[in-house]
DNA sequence: GAAACGTGGTC
DNA sequence: TGACCAAGTTT
């Protein structure tokens, strides 16, 4: 690796201060950040539950939810005390509901065991439910100001270019995770992070790097190179399959459909959802009920690893389900299965 | 280490 | 328009 210059100490100093000077500058202003080099630390209620919300997730789609659970329970304590049923309603369209899952047992084991108050260690966080590696470091730096390495997809990004990394990730990965740590020190860690990772997110994008306004490029070998979006390096990735099911749509004709609680493993997992057939290549019809069942078109939807062409059913009828005003289920549903909802109820009129 | 796990925006 | 991508964690 190309970072011979960044040994030096006083290279590294140089690195640092003119990000933060940058970050003091530039940084964004987000519902859940305190300005650089504020004296109060954060909530580290809610660090944590943006931070839950922002795995994998973008900044505009995770702020809606942000907003709406402080509002509804601002404090731990609160959170805690939601029924399953509320929290996995309130998550709908965020997707990875493993996350809800575990961010409700992750209120309530504070609450229960740690008397409303988290953790203000990385080893400490690391024992709840839902927070690794990432989500530790990024609390015990933003709301704790320890000195932690928090490494994002952002901070990899930025410091394979900065270190003009070969490695292909995930390979690379350990290896990042240590040059980045080379960059951490006591002084400011929280906003040393956090500075990392708008810089990532506004100027070392993934696809066309803003280089010529970057705070670090003077010391950057990726730009040195010529072609720093070439940076990280990445194996390819595996296709998509594409799978095929049915949904149905029952109603009871008072405005009411029927719905099913998923298992709590797996896809989609704890969620409401509409009666399926299999999916997979070639699955049969299996309607929830015996009636006269109207095809109602089909909707497209891709998940991370497989795509699904949904065929819509439509139908009148009874039977044991969870029946749910048509409104709350729009609201209440993973977005696969309301737009499958959607589709039946305009096919039907 | 690999695979499972959602969704919406971008180019 | 399809592939890529976003503040990852769990199994």
């Amino acid at each position: 690796m190309d970072d011979v210059a960044l040994h030096k100490s006083d290279t590294k100093s140089a690195v640092r201060a003119a990000l933060l000077a940058w970050y003091d500058e530039r940084a964004r202003t987000l519902p859940w950040r305190s300005p650089p080099g504020a004296a109060e630390r954060t909530d580290p209620y809610r660090v944590w539950l943006s931070e839950v919300m922002l795995q994998q997730t973008t900044v505009p789609h995770a702020t809606p939810y942000f907003q709406s659970f402080t509002q509804r329970w601002p404090t731990v304590n609160d959170l805690a005390a939601v029924a399953d049923a509320d929290l996995m309603a309130a998550w709908a369209g965020l997707g990875y509901y493993a996350r809800a899952r575990n961010l409700l047992a992750c209120a309530r084991a504070v609450a229960s065991q740690h008397g409303g108050v988290f953790p203000d260690t990385e080893a400490g966080l690391l024992t709840l439910p839902g927070v690794g590696a990432y989500t530790a470091a990024a609390v015990a730096a933003i709301a704790f100001d320890r000195e932690a390495n928090v490494v994002d997809g952002n901070v990899e990004r930025v410091v394979a270019r900065l270190f003009a990394v070969e490695t292909p990730v995930p390979a690379a990965r350990p290896e990042l995770r240590v040059l980045a740590g080379s960059l951490v020190e006591a002084h400011r860690p929280g906003d040393w992070a956090q500075a990392l990772m708008d810089l990532g997110a506004t100027v070392c994008r993934p696809k066309s790097p803003s280089c010529l306004i970057c705070p670090i490029s003077a010391w950057c070998a990726g730009y040195r190179t010529g072609e720093p979006e070439r940076y990280p390096v990445k194996t390819k990735k595996a296709e998509r399959p594409h799978r095929l099911g049915f949904a149905y749509v029952l109603r009871d004709g008072a405005g009411r459909v029927a719905l099913v609680q998923r298992p709590d493993k797996g896809l989609l997992g704890g969620m409401l959802g509409l009666p399926t057939s299999d999916w997979g290549a070639a699955p049969s019809e299996t309607p929830p009920v015996k009636a006269d069942w109207i095809d109602a078109g089909a909707i497209e939807h891709v998940f991370t690893h497989f795509s699904l062409t949904l065929a819509v059913r439509v139908a009148e009828g009874q039977g044991d389900f969870v029946w749910t005003s048509e409104e709350a289920a729009l609201k209440a549903l993973p977005t696969v299965f309301r737009k499958a909802l959607e589709r039946g109820l305009a096919s039907a009129g």
